[in-house]
DNA sequence: CCACACTTACA
DNA sequence: GTAAGTGTG
């Protein structure tokens, strides 16, 4: 009997998929497939890692819910494109649908993966799932792709209709005459964290469920407050796997928050970029700023790194990410702008050290965010800002609650000089960066 | 071509 | 107040 796949990505949910729902309504049962990428899972740091063990829940409890349904879930381990031909060859695939995902390594796999199902005659469906807009959907009016977020913005909005954030109708479709069952002997067993070689992380599993309206009408009020953990709404990491859709996350934003909407724009916006220029995933997108002469001290990364670099707000941050994987934004910024200009350490360095803690995240948005704080991205900012991390601390923590909550040794003899003068690091980040205009020409 | 603004500037 | 560049209309 033929049958067709719905491969989840970044998308672990049943309900408002507009790719599930497409495979639900393409005539042919489906089968759901999650494959854990060798790959990506051979470059995580550590064996006991947060998002693997989110990750590993969350396909866990898509099985439990396919069964439920009276269909099979097919979980593999390996490279996608050797789990897909594998399965096209045990059974009669006749096609495999699946959301687009717009980094530059999922581009390549996906063009791979196209290419292969069409020689063994099955199609290929990609849909539009993560992102609201993609691509070309929001441009200046001069037809160009905007790089001031002010402007793309303005035009989203413009755009942004309640018909758009309509969820998809995959949950309701998502019944036992639109499945595929398969006894488990021909389904197969589902990878274990054992069998792939990991362990649990200690960190739950956050459940995916939307904020309170309360955090959500209070949003743009206690978001520049990183001693309030309540102060932003922990919903990164559900927009990163998929667990909640961005349509639901937009529509309650937009009816309560216009702040945190503009918020979760800023996602759209930093995809959006990452599909133009792949690039600058790993280069600066800015030529003229590829050979700024960056000091890369190693002792003074692990400084940072560790938070011991004197500034407490720089500190408290670090170790909070180090302990928990978390991060308030406004505390991204300022380790970020700490690191790449009073440190002068390529920000490549920084987004791989975020790459490999943070439990949310995400390429487009870490790379975009960072390029933007070291001043090499393709968003106008001014690249001679400096932000002073200690009147920051005046604006986000002037009770010092923050910083005494992370550094207990704060005032007292065992916490660290400042690792570099404020004036002094900003003037010689300043003169690095106009020095590598300059000579760039 | 110019004016204006640039997610969250500094002193 | 100051200030450095540049995308956008």
């Amino acid at each position: 009997m033929k049958i067709c796949l719905f491969w989840h990505r970044r998308d672990l949910r049943i309900h408002d998929n507009v790719g599930l729902a497409g495979a639900l309504a393409s005539g042919l049962p489906v089968v759901p497939l999650f494959i854990y990428d060798r790959d990506i899972l051979d470059q995580l740091p550590d064996k006991a890692d947060a998002r693997l063990t989110f990750i590993f829940d969350h396909v866990e409890n898509l099985a439990a819910e396919t069964e439920k349904a009276g269909g099979t879930f097919l979980a593999r381990y390996g490279q996608p494109l050797a789990v897909l031909e594998q399965l096209v060859k045990d059974f009669e695939v006749a096609a495999v649908h699946t959301n687009e995902d717009y980094e530059p390594y999922a581009r390549e796999r996906d063009e791979a993966v196209a290419k292969m199902l069409k020689k063994h005659g099955a199609e290929f469906h990609t849909y539009k799932d993560q992102v609201i807009f993609a691509k070309e959907e929001i441009m200046t009016k001069s037809g160009t792709v905007p790089k001031v977020f002010g402007a793309y913005l303005k035009t989203y909005l413009a755009q942004l209709t309640d018909e758009l954030l309509e969820p998809a109708k995959s949950k309701p479709a998502f019944k036992k005459a639109h499945l595929h069952h398969l006894t488990a002997a021909k389904a197969g067993p589902r990878p274990t964290l054992k069998s792939m070689g990991f362990a649990r992380s200690d960190e739950q599993t956050t459940p995916a469920k939307l904020p309170s309206e309360k955090v959500v009408r209070d949003y743009h009020k206690t978001r520049n407050t990183p001693a309030n953990e309540h102060g932003t709404t922990r919903e990164s990491v559900h927009l990163r796997f998929g667990t909640l859709s961005v349509r639901e996350v937009m529509a309650q934003a937009k009816e309560l928050n216009p702040k945190l909407l503009s918020e979760i724009i800023w996602r759209d916006f930093f995809m959006m970029l990452l599909w133009h220029f792949p690039h600058t995933a790993t280069e600066s997108y800015d030529p003229k700023l590829r050979h700024v002469p960056y000091r890369n001290n190693e002792d003074e990364f692990k400084a940072w790194c560790e938070g011991r670099t004197g500034y407490p707000l720089v500190d408290a941050g670090m170790r909070e990410l180090n302990a928990t994987g978390y991060l308030p934004n406004r505390v991204r910024m300022t380790t970020a702008g700490f690191l790449t200009k009073h440190l002068l350490i390529d920000w490549r360095w920084g987004e791989k050290y975020f790459a490999d803690k943070l439990f949310d995240y995400e390429m487009a948005n870490n790379v975009g965010n960072w390029q933007w704080m070291a001043g090499t991205g393709a968003i106008a900012s001014p690249w001679f800002r400096v932000y002073s991390p200690d009147s920051q601390i005046e604006q986000v923590d002037p009770l010092r609650e923050y910083v005494r909550r992370w550094i207990p040794e704060l005032e007292t003899k065992e916490y660290p000089a400042p690792i570099v003068e404020h004036k002094f690091g900003r003037d010689r980040a300043v003169e690095a960066l106009r020095k590598a205009r300059q000579e760039a020409g």
